[in-house]
DNA sequence: CTTGACTCTTGATCTAAGTCCAGGGTGTAC
DNA sequence: GTACACCCTGGACTTAGATCAAGAGTCAAG
């Protein structure tokens, strides 16, 4: 077995396990590799780099849809530098919106614990069904908006 | 069809979808409503406020296991609000665990985006595969970790 | 009595990114 | 020559939170 890496070392090497690899190929993300006479996927150097590649750009928040798109234009085509630019500003603006809705709930999530510590605090030996964040929650309520 | 209001109705009024009402009481967060002859589910006023708790608390960040939790407690399980005020500390780390990645997420991309922009300023017509973003993805990787 | 809007149940489908399994073949070290 | 680790394919399954479709029944109005 020599001019090719088998799948498991490939899997050992970039940490991806040997079923994500295999899918990564039916998806389309990666082309075939060439097979050995028993039809063992025999990887090069280069693929290594590729699922690198893959995993830098999951951790920038890519998905796999769109990891295809940046491998389509790293390897050729056309203005890909203005294409990479649009694709990071709409990742940037998605990523800013979560953070934003996280943040609103960060503070909801505390005045709530806030208002749980302070009937802790004040009522011992509480009763049933008295906890003030129970009844804020429906209180607080925008509910009812439209989808 | 008087004395209670039928599904439709419920899901005007709380942007809830007819389908997902009718899941949430499959899925055991809310009791079944008395039904009119021909079948047709009759619901009451607090159940539209039920709704609306389940919403606000999705908001929240709750998924529905946690919501079922809640509704439980809301309807006298005993201590309430210590077992409110552990819920709503699990749910603040990781809420604070999503938002530290994503600021470093945001770093990352901003920084993509600034050479990107650099390489679209000083080099007009771009030719193809030289964007320094798709370069950086490989070579910034920390890729090869284990899980 | 008929029409049309609404509702019923059951079960399939969706998204994302894989994981897991069965049943069988390959590569190699002893 | 055989044991053992590794690999192959195809397809089912996972999570979460619903959505959709088919075929049948119900309700209120005219």
């Amino acid at each position: 077995m020599s001019q090719g890496l088998q799948i498991g070392i490939v899997a050992q090497r970039t940490g991806l396990s040997v079923d994500a690899i295999r899918f990564y190929e039916r998806e389309g993300l990666v082309s075939a590799p060439v097979r050995s006479e028993g039809g063992f996927r025999l990887f090069q150097a280069e693929d290594i780099e590729e699922f690198q590649f893959i995993q830098s750009a999951q951790e920038l928040g890519f998905s796999l849809d769109e990891i295809r798109e940046l491998l389509a234009l790293r390897n050729g085509a056309p203005k890909p530098c203005l294409h990479v630019e649009q694709l990071l500003e709409k990742k940037l603006a998605s990523v800013r919106h979560k953070m934003a809705v996280l943040q609103g709930l960060e503070a909801k999530l505390r005045k709530a614990q806030g208002q749980c510590q302070e009937a802790l605090r004040t009522k011992r030996t509480q009763q049933k069904a008295d906890c003030p964040v129970l009844e804020e929650i429906v209180s607080g309520s925008d509910a009812g908006r439209q989808k």
